[in-house]
This record gives structure tokens, sequence and C-alpha cells, in this order.
RNA sequence: CGCGGGAUAGAGCAGUCUGGUAGCUCGCAAGGCUCAUAACCUUGAGGUCAGUGGUUCAAAUCCACUUCCCGCAACCA
């Protein structure tokens, strides 16, 4: 079988604090799924993730704990990279956009822009602070709404009356850092990445795009709009410095992150891969034959659907883009948002204490914000959980396995017999199969985990048919028969379950004492386990969260 | 009239592109079963498809207007 190439990114989380369930289900957990399945099929997957280390909340972060942005950042990139390997996302690379290589490849894609007149040097006015000895992002300038008289509106809008604010519009306006008011306007130089010139070219490269309708919706209404130069460097000491021999009047400038967090992407490969990079991202070096699929929260949609291919386009057509596009929406907790500052909602260093992996796993997909914004609350967590995970599939899983140790013995002493009914449950599992894979192939995750589900019921459905509990009064081979092919529907179950839960499947394909990539013939697939092979019944595979836990948990982190 | 997404049984969702008896999961009710985690299987009740108007033999679906929710609005990332 021809294997595809398959390179798959997930929007680097920004390392500035602890990542929330949100930031799991809304790029990393499907990009994840994704790339499992992918390996699991058998093609070719690059995956690749990391942290965006640079900016102004990471200088701000680094004084408030009084360490080096450096210390900082390693700090954090590691919390993150220690989270996510706890939650079983299985990165090939998961580097950092401070790296050697990042600095590297953002001042070449610089100078390759520069170079074919896409980038220009302008002059703007912008809040310097004094005390602060910086200049202030307009969302840190911070003072009296002009509109509303709220006393707390930041300079880029008032979040009380919700108008978009210039900084100059403030009435006493202050550092938000320090709370200075010792604030003046200054000069400064800033390059610009000429995206009205790039339009075009963009537009017809979106215009060749397959993505879904919040996706396609966010691009055209950039185009639309038109596209604005857009500033790329920031008065900032942390960050990816402006090379001077191209640019010598950019003295202690840095990139804007949002320059160079996307060539993060590439910078990472190369950090990994050395000049193999090429091979996944210059067309010309083999990348045309790579399907590149990206995930990201629908915040970032314009970045990676405009900005970034405008930056690839511009630099040099031989750079591979983005195939396939996931913009997905956002988890919401008790009908609120997720807040770091107010300590809003649970956080993934906090769920992965409570609850295993698999359990915010299966949740995280099969409830994945793809159209509309998704609630989460330890209700519907805990009910979904108990119902699917531990009703259906581990209560199946075991009382499968306990009837045959217990009538029979651990070792399979049946033939696998194919009668009318087996052939039937055959070929719906086939096709249960065949759609499942399309879903995820779509990644459409919601529609694939329910077509999961009722693959899981199937072997409910069987078991209470054939009775194999009253057929054992009369035919106690039969009844064995039954059971056998029962079995293989377990380690049929758990080998497409892997990409979704893969420790519990895992766990019970090692104690059926086999194993498999992915099933893609069942009725091949349906007598592997045989006569002579062994098993072990396995501890409870999932346990139920009680109505008494849920009480505790919503006490614990519904403040 | 800034832009985009969303509104479908008590809850969570699919169906809308391509008009043709409104579907799935949970919950609820009844029945079955007793191998299993008081689980599992079957059947049933429950919907003026946000509202109003239009096109059509026929509208959840197409068109127009309205209401409500979410996000974005380019110097937070």
């Amino acid at each position: 079988m021809q294997k595809d190439r398959i390179l798959i990114t997930s929007a680097l989380p920004y390392v500035n604090g602890i990542p929330h369930l949100g930031h799991l289900a809304g790029c990393l957990l499907p990009s994840d799924v994704f790339a499992r399945f992918n390996r699991l099929i058998g093609n070719q997957v690059l995956y690749i993730a990391g942290t965006d280390e640079h900016g102004s909340p990471c200088e701000i972060g680094a004084k408030k704990e009084n360490v080096s942005v450096e210390e900082y950042t390693s700090k954090y990139h590691n919390i993150h990279k220690d989270i996510y390997q706890k939650f079983n996302l299985s990165f090939d690379y998961f580097g950092r956009t401070s790296s050697k290589e990042n600095i590297e490849t953002t001042q070449s894609i610089a100078k390759e822009l520069f170079n074919n007149g896409f980038i220009e040097q302008r002059e703007d006015e912008q809040i310097f602070s004094i005390d602060d000895n910086m200049f202030l992002p307009d969302r840190y300038v911070i003072g009296t709404c002009p509109f509303c008289g709220a006393d707390n509106a930041r300079g880029d809008q008032c979040e009380n009356c919700t108008k978009v604010l210039d900084p100059r519009d403030l009435i006493n306006p202050k550092s938000s850092i320090s709370g200075s008011s010792n604030l003046e306007f200054r000069k400064t130089k800033h390059l610009y990445l000429l995206l009205s010139k790039l339009s075009d070219k963009v537009r017809s490269w979106v215009e060749t795009r397959n993505w879904n309708k919040l996706t396609l919706g966010i691009a055209y209404k950039w185009l639309d709009e038109g596209l604005k130069d857009r500033s790329i460097t920031r008065d900032l000491k942390w960050g990816v410095p402006v090379p001077l021999d191209v640019f010598p009047d950019m003295k202690d400038k840095v990139f804007y992150v949002w320059f160079d967090a996307p060539i993060g992407y590439i910078s990472i490969t190369k950090e990994l891969l050395g000049d193999d990079y090429q091979s996944w991202w210059l067309m010309d070096k083999g990348a045309s034959e790579v399907q590149y699929f990206q995930f990201m929260g629908k915040d970032n949609v314009p970045f990676h659907a405009i900005t970034f291919p405008a930056t690839l386009l511009g630099a040099n057509e031989n750079y591979k883009k983005v195939d396939t596009l996931k913009g997905l929406s956002y988890l919401n907790f008790n009908g609120g948002k997720f807040s770091k500052s107010a300590g809003r909602g649970i956080f993934a260093d906090k769920a992965i204490e409570e609850f295993d992996a698999d359990y915010w796993r299966y949740w995280l997909i099969k409830n994945a914000p793809e159209t509309d914004d998704t609630d989460f609350s330890f209700e519907r967590f805990s009910e979904e959980i108990n119902k699917d995970l531990n009703d259906v599939l581990g209560n199946f899983i075991l009382r499968v396995l306990k009837f045959y140790n217990s009538k029979f013995s651990n070792v399979i002493s049946h033939d696998i017999i194919i009668g009318d009914k087996e052939k039937q449950i055959i070929s719906l599992l086939q096709q249960k199969i065949h759609n499942y894979s399309s879903f995820i192939k779509s990644l459409e995750f919601r529609k694939a985990m329910a077509e999961l589900r009722s693959i899981w019921v199937m072997g409910n459905e069987y078991i209470d048919e054939m009775a194999p509990w009253a057929i054992y009064k009369t035919d106690v081979n039969k009844a064995g028969q039954i059971l056998a092919f029962a079995i293989n529907l377990i380690r049929i179950f758990m080998i497409i379950s892997q990409p979704i839960i893969p420790d519990s499947s895992l766990k019970v394909l090692n104690a059926l004492n086999t194993s498999g990539d992915w099933v893609f013939d069942v009725e091949h697939d349906i007598s592997i386990i045989n006569k002579g092979h062994s098993f072990n019944v396995p501890e409870a595979i999932f346990t139920k969260i009680s109505s008494d836990r849920v009480s505790e948990l919503n006490e614990k982190y519904n403040k």
C-alpha cells in the first residue's frame, strides 16, 4: 500500500502560564488523535508542536517572578512539555520558538521578504513608559474610558462598553505594569509586512483550499475587507532580533511574536531533522507530496489562513503551505470562559491529577468544539464517562472475559465459528470502521466518536442476542464459541480505539496478549485470537464518577 | 445596518450545500435478561426545527427581514 506523508502541526501554545482544557480541546488533542490514527493506518507522519515563547507577556512574567526571561520561558516550557506527556500527546518533537533554529529561520525569511519587496520600514508614534523603560503595547495602557467612564479601560478596547479605543483617548492613562502615569509618545521605526501587495496571491491560493465553513468564512472576511500592511517588529529585548545586515536602522528591535511563531513549525522540524527538514517544507525537495494539516483555535485562524501563508508566499513560492486547516471553537467552563487571571475553570495540571488522560481525551474529542463553543461541566463529563466508557465499553469487555474465564479458562479452547449472525456483525463492523476512518480523515471528530461508540454497542447487542448464558445450559461448546468470537470483537474495538484512548486500549490488548496497528479486514482479523491463545482478565478498565465526586469537584473548581 | 459562526424533544447534537414522512446519544417510561461495573438489550412517550413574511405541488433546508447567544474587529498572544 502506498504510504501517504502527513505533516501535522498544532498551534503553538503560548508559554506563559499553565494550559487549560480549552487549549487541549481546541487544537492539541484533535491533532494528536489525527497523528495517532495516521500512524496506525501506516502513513508516514511528522507531528510538530512547541511553545510560543516571545513577546511582552514573557518579559513581564519574568519580572514578576524575578527571574531572567530565559529561565522563565524554560521553566514554563518544561511545565507544558510535562503536562502534554501526561495527556499522551504523541508529538514527534515538542520544540520552542526561542531556539537558535527559529532565530535563523525567521531572519532568513524576513530577508527573503525584503529582497522581494514585501517589507518596508515606517515610523510610528507609540506610548513609552519612562518608569518601566519600555514601549507599551496598547492593551498595557489603562485609564478611564472616554465613552462610558469605566476606570479600567484598556488602550485597545474598553471591556465595559466594548468600544474600540486608541490609547490617546484614555483619560488619565497609566501603565498596567507598574501603574506609573509617567508616559510619553515617542517615535519609533518598525518593519511592515506589505500584506496589501500580497493580497492577490493569498486570495488565489485560498481559492484552491478546501476548508471548513468557520475557516473559509474568516479567511474571506479578511480578504474582502482588504489586507492591511502590518507591523512585524516590536521594541522589546526578548524576541528574534531583526538582522542588522539587512536592516541597519533596526537596532534593539525584535520581530513581533506573530511573525516568528508560525515559522516555528519549520524551525522545530529543522531542530528535529536537520537538513532533512527540506523534504517536509520545500516543494522541490519532496514536500509537494506532503499533505499538511494545521489545527488551531478560531482566534488563530487569521494568522494561519492569511498572515503566515502570505509570509511564505512572499518569501519563496517553494515553501510548503497548509493544505487542510482545522479551526475549532472554544471550550467553556460551566457557561463561562476559562480564565487564567480569575483562576476560573480546571487547568490541565489539576485535570490530570483528578482523572486519567483517557477520560479527558475521550470526553474532549467526543465534544470537540467543531461548530460552536462547547460547555464543559463535571455533570456532563461524569454522565458521558460513566455511560460510554464504563457501561458500554468497560462492562462489555469484562462481562465477556470474566464469563469465559469462569466457565472455561483463560486459554481459548474454541474455534471461531462464523454463522449468520456473525456474518452480519462482520459486514456491519467493516462498514462502521470505514465510516469511523472517513470521519477522522475529514477531521469530523464528533461524528467519528459517535460511530466508535456505536461500534462498542455492537458488542453488547451481539452478546445479548446470542445469550451464551442460556445456551450454556444445553450446548456448552456453542456458548464457548460465541464468547471466543466476542473476545475477538474486544480486540478489534481496542485496536481502533487507540487514537482516542491509548492507555486503556493498550492495557486491554496487553491483557489479551495481542496487538495490532489497524483493522483493514474484519473477516480476517475476527479470528486472530483462536484456540490455544491465553489472556488475563484485567482489573476494571474504567471506574465511574459518583455524584458525590461531582459535588466535590464542583466545590473545588467552580468557585 | 462592521464581519463571521450558532439557534432543531428536558439536556447535548446530526440533518441545511443538493427542498420530498424530523434523526442520534443521554435522561424519562414499560418490557426482557441475569454473563457483567444496579450493568446490558428491546420498545415507547416526548419536537408548531428562534420569530415573521416570501418562493414552491412541497421548506428545518432556498430568499428577505427580526430577535437572542458566541467570537473577531488587525499593537494580547
